[in-house]
DNA sequence: TGAAATGTTGGGGCG
DNA sequence: ACGCCCCAACATTTC
């Protein structure tokens, strides 16, 4: 087998599009047939959640449609990536394996040893960073130590180097003419069954790539000079809804980044969408300066925290059923379209992590299930951010109080009232907070009365007291 | 990327 | 005109 015809494999990942994807490209560049895998690992630690499955399902299908179109044939194996890899570029013949690397640390130990596994035989290992902005460890403090504040983290961030500018697709690929036993999508049981419950989350996505950027054009020409203040009303359409193609890197950050500063005033609403972008790339920082975050509080003091024990009220706040209109409002959206509006996201984290005092690791496993966007690195530090115990958290005692959180930021009550249709006949003054309600305006608008689960102003004091004992503690 | 408790100020009613 | 009180509005402190 001559050198040139030895081919090339492009292990897919997170980074499930053409455009911008440094380890096809350098497959383009190399100029050798190009074999394209997808390796679905069931079995690893911090495996998809449901929806998550639906999204990559969907993704993968689109991903490999694109590939068709430049005739490559996307391969789906199966098994622990290693063994998967090495057997196959064995048997291929293959110069080299590339990869774009994934932001978890399990992902990242996999990747060493299968780097050095690669090079003992002889075949080039090559992987690059597409997922963030900039690169984990290169963002330090003047003594080289990582950030634990977020504004100046991102300050230096905006200092250094920008990104590099994004790669185009390739414009084309040498096929590989040979033959490899691959599995079906459909084979992989992504979608739910039995009962399928995606109905909701078909209605409001469409994973893969062209639909990625046409969000980010439409997004940038419509909504982000009001971005600073609608982004907090959950019933406008002020926030991109790009993270779940984000997290599937069916869009990349450098994207984002240069399609902001190339089309955009610079404003506040422009640096704001940059921000968040920046809080994402926080996030991901965080988890690989600390691996253990997902897991443990980065405060160690906090494991000391009396948390309650409270298997019924996580299910009624799973479920959508605490009794606060605005809460539950956020966890049947996130049930029904596998998204939930940031600024709810906070009150009903804020919730379950205050006012029931259940351990904010239990609100981490629900929302790695239920979301779309469900992101391990953006997932913890979020909730170590509400629960008090992250970097740069919400001190402990910012409790968010769910009645004016929703009179603030739904004043008309359209969100709550979507979500809640059985209190859409209140009035404004009471849908926020029902259970004040008069006894007749309650018959006249037919509601039947959810009480609250607990009384916040209780609930408040109780979750202060805690504090205040671990303090002492 | 709070909210409640507490403190301060100033206008207006009233004796 | 003055002191006193009330209280809304705003600011500061505390959790």
């Amino acid at each position: 087998m001559s050198s040139e015809s030895a081919p090339v494999i492009v292990w897919f990942r997170r980074d499930l599009r053409l455009a911008d994807n440094p380890a096809l490209t350098e497959a383009a560049a190399l100029g050798r047939p190009v074999i394209a895998i997808y390796i679905h690992q069931p079995d690893g630690v911090w495996r998809e959640g449901g929806a998550s499955r639906w999204w990559l399902h969907h993704s993968l299908d689109s991903l490999g449609r694109s590939l068709w179109a430049l005739g490559i044939k996307l391969h789906l194996l199966r098994g622990p990536a290693e063994d998967v890899l090495i057997r196959l570029a064995q048997q291929t013949g293959a110069h080299s394996v590339l990869w774009n690397r994934r932001t978890e640390p399990w992902a990242n130990h996999q990747d060493t040893a299968l780097a050095s596994t690669l090079t003992g035989l002889g075949i080039t290992p090559r992987s690059f960073n597409a997922a963030l902005l900039f690169k984990p460890g290169i963002i330090t403090t003047q003594a080289g130590r990582p950030f634990k504040v977020f504004t100046p983290f991102w300050k230096a961030c905006l200092a250094a180097p920008p990104p590099a500018p994004p790669l185009a697709s390739p414009a084309a690929l040498r096929p590989w003419n040979g033959t490899l036993a691959g599995e079906s999508l459909d084979q992989w049981g992504l979608l739910p069954t039995k009962p399928d419950w995606a109905g909701g989350l078909r209605q409001s996505w469409q994973p893969g790539e062209a639909v990625a950027q046409s969000r980010l054009t439409e997004f940038l020409s419509e909504s982000l000079t009001e971005y600073a203040v609608n982004r907090d009303h959950p019933a406008q359409p002020g926030t991109s809804r790009l993270s779940p193609h984000l997290h599937f890197g069916e869009i990349s950050p450098r994207q984002m980044f240069h399609a902001i500063r190339r089309t955009a005033e610079p404003g506040l609403g422009s640096e704001r969408f940059l921000a968040e972008l920046g809080w994402r790339e926080f996030s991901a920082h965080l988890l690989h300066d600390y691996p253990d975050l997902p897991a443990r509080p980065l405060r160690r003091e906090f494991e000391n925290l009396p948390w309650r024990h409270d298997p019924d009220g996580l299910t009624a706040w799973q479920q959508g059923r605490t009794g606060y209109p605005i809460v539950d409002a956020g966890m049947r959206q996130l049930w029904a379209t596998g998204w939930m509006h940031n600024r709810v996201r906070m009150v009903a984290a804020s919730f379950l992590v205050k006012d029931l005092l259940i351990p904010w690791q239990d609100g981490e496993a629900w929302f790695w299930d239920t979301l779309v966007d469900a992101d391990l690195a953006s997932n913890a530090a979020s909730w170590q951010w509400v629960a008090g115990c992250g970097a740069d958290a919400a001190p402990f005692f910012r409790v968010f109080n769910p009645v004016l959180q929703s009179e603030k930021f739904d004043p008309t009550g359209a969100y709550v009232r979507q979500w809640c249709p059985e209190l859409a006949a209140l009035p404004d003054k009471w849908l926020h907070q029902p259970w004040r309600a008069p006894a007749d305006v309650l018959r006249r608008a037919g509601v039947v009365l959810n009480k609250p689960l607990v009384d916040h102003d209780m609930a408040r004091k109780r979750a202060l007291a805690a504090f205040a004992e671990l303090r002492a503690g």
